[in-house]
DNA sequence: ATTTTGTATGAGCATATACTCATATACTTG
DNA sequence: CAAGTATATGAGTATATGCTCATACAAAAT
């Protein structure tokens, strides 16, 4: 993106849309629930303290994007991270934002803004 | 985010937040228009085709979530990315999307799914 | 075959936000 | 000061999506 090309509009939506599935909180903490390996949809309901419900959708709304895969066994169902990019992603941001908010801290202590 | 502690609700959000921010078209377009360096408003609002009051609008949000910063001079006012990991994220996705749609391709081609 | 357990989904509501039009604000120039 | 230019914003509308309740579906157990 940077050297490249500009992205073409159907590009950018698939680019938009990727965003758009990590920007949710109950789904990062579904994320955050999978970094150390699958686990079934009862253990991430309780992991997460959702709903079952609203878990399922959140789910299939990852595993459609690709960010998560599935494997059925007899009546549950397993999801795992299935994309390697997405700690990176998640630890990038959080890096940054780590950064912003000591910068914010430090203005603060000084007085300044 | 990996082994560290699990993140705060509080802390969730903001990621969300961030990653939220980068899920709209316009406003990546916005951020690869930038990638060049600094332009002013005009100028974004001619590199995007969009109309100046949208432009505009987006441009406030990136610039509250401190991915774009300001420099007023006169009447025009010109941003530029103020966050260094902004390039680094949008290489991660697009190279991921790249190698999912080159995956999904080979298997069409191969006739299966 | 019926019941039980685990997961998915249809329908409806509430909220967020992207977009536009018109207008306001800020600065410059005549 | 008046007029012009660059940017921001209030108000309103449309659409998307997160959430819940109830129920459907699938596989296992009795």
């Amino acid at each position: 993106m940077s050297k490249h090309s500009p992205l073409t509009d159907e590009a950018l939506e698939l680019v938009a849309r990727r965003f758009a599935v990590l920007a949710e909180p109950m789904r990062l903490r579904l994320i955050q629930a999978l970094f150390d390996g699958e686990r079934n949809v009862t253990e991430l309901v309780e992991a997460t303290g959702g709903t079952q419900a609203n878990i399922s959708r959140h789910l299939q709304t990852l595993t459609a994007a690709h960010v998560l895969g599935r494997r059925k066994d007899g009546l549950q169902v397993f999801y795992r991270i299935s994309d390697p990019t997405i700690p990176k992603l998640c630890e990038l941001v959080c890096g940054s934002l780590e950064k912003s908010l000591t910068r914010q801290a430090a203005h603060l202590g000084a007085g300044e803004q």
